[in-house]
DNA sequence: GCGAAACTTAAATAAAACTTAAGAAAAATT
DNA sequence: AATTTTTCTTAAGTTTTATTTAAGTTTCGC
């Protein structure tokens, strides 16, 4: 899991650093506003533990700004200042905890795991034509709720149909999406997939239409 | 928003009853265990708040119930006692927020606003698939009840499959779980790390999908 | 029935994953 | 601080599986 840390005092930015890491983060370090923006760039930040006290601006400011953009991205507030007015802004603006400095590690560590378990959710995008459904984001499809199994490029012909359904593509446009750009075919591949897929749907599932291409569902 | 307030010193329960009425919540009151049980059979409860100190029984108790009968409803912990153990304690059992007293209300309020902000649920810090067991808090894996010892890219590796129960993950992914940003990884570790689970569990626990990822549980 | 298009099959080729083992790095112990 | 132990990374060799190819066969529309 990948860790932001915005933390401009270098002495607790390090040891932080460390022991977030032998949590099992994966941490990022910055200790200005600026750079912790373009971190924030990055999508792949899933948790933010941030200072409020920076050198070079306010890090509210930075929460503002991660609210704005990435609204599900939790974050943790760390800071030397105790007021309570702090707090409360802090957590009204969109933050998912905060802790008052001096802390002990192992609470920010329960906290991070609060806040990360409350990540782990999935979205699910799924594709369904007849009895066939597809789960692009898990891989996963499955053929009257019995799940079948399918190779990378069998895979990917199937969901160029199934997200097609009732369109007729030809083969010439399946192959331009199973193989890169510069990519030539010399042959009959997409025949040789078509038929491996029928032998694990219903024979009629995929249809052929005799020298335009193939559909799948409705027409 | 229906709110069970568990607190047996009648003082501060009349003084917050009636501003978190002021704030919109319509209030239920217990100052037992035994009370808040019942309560808690109600379903239209949507958000908890639990002082530890309960003079027939420990608070915790209460906490265990709830995460274990209605695993997403929020509750946040209010105590006299402000050890850190406490506090990582109630965090890991799955409350959502922790405040000692003395406290401002105004913080409590702003805490509850975050509690019931999200509607996803969250879980224990325990994950299981099958007979494998993990305990993300303690770092510990047992697989049927026996303990299994694992070191730390191999727990880390594990966790993110049972996170991810049901989805297949790319060795890509993986390894962006598993290591920092800059640190390329010019080789196949997570080959080698996955098969050194494999021989520590079961044969077919991790499933291989080839040419697409990993997973762990039903398909 | 003829020719083009699609289907089937099997072998050859290529790609991905598994297994080892050894050396490097990190952690624990003295 | 030095030594030992454990864990992590690399890389090469091996096995397994996927993909492409190509040749033979069938099907369809004219």
């Amino acid at each position: 899991m990948h860790l932001l840390l915005v933390e401009d005092d270098h002495l607790v930015a390090e040891g932080l650093c460390r022991s977030l890491r032998q949590q099992g983060y994966s941490v990022e370090h910055s200790s200005t506003v600026k750079s912790a923006m373009q971190w924030l760039q990055n999508d792949e930040i899933e948790l933010v533990v941030l200072d409020l006290g920076l050198p070079d601006g306010d890090g509210i400011d930075i929460l503002k700004h991660i609210k704005k953009h990435r609204k599900n991205l939790p974050v943790v507030i760390l800071t030397a200042r105790g007021s309570i007015d702090d707090k409360v802004m802090g957590l009204d603006l969109g933050a998912d905890d905060y802790l008052a400095k001096p802390f002990d590690p192992a609470e920010l560590f329960a906290r991070l795991r609060v806040a990360s378990r409350r990540l782990t959710q999935a979205q699910t995008s799924t594709l369904k034509v007849g009895d066939v459904e597809m789960d692009t984001a898990a891989f996963t499809v499955s053929f009257q709720k019995e799940p079948v199994n399918l190779p990378r490029k069998e895979f990917m012909l199937l969901k160029a149909l199934l997200e097609n359904q009732g369109r007729v593509q030809s083969k010439q446009q399946l192959e331009n999406k199973l193989y890169e750009w510069g990519e030539e075919v010399g042959s009959n591949t997409i025949e040789v997939h078509i038929h491996h897929l029928r032998k694990k749907f219903p024979k009629e599932f995929i249809k052929t239409l005799r020298g335009i291409g193939y559909v799948v569902g409705k027409r």
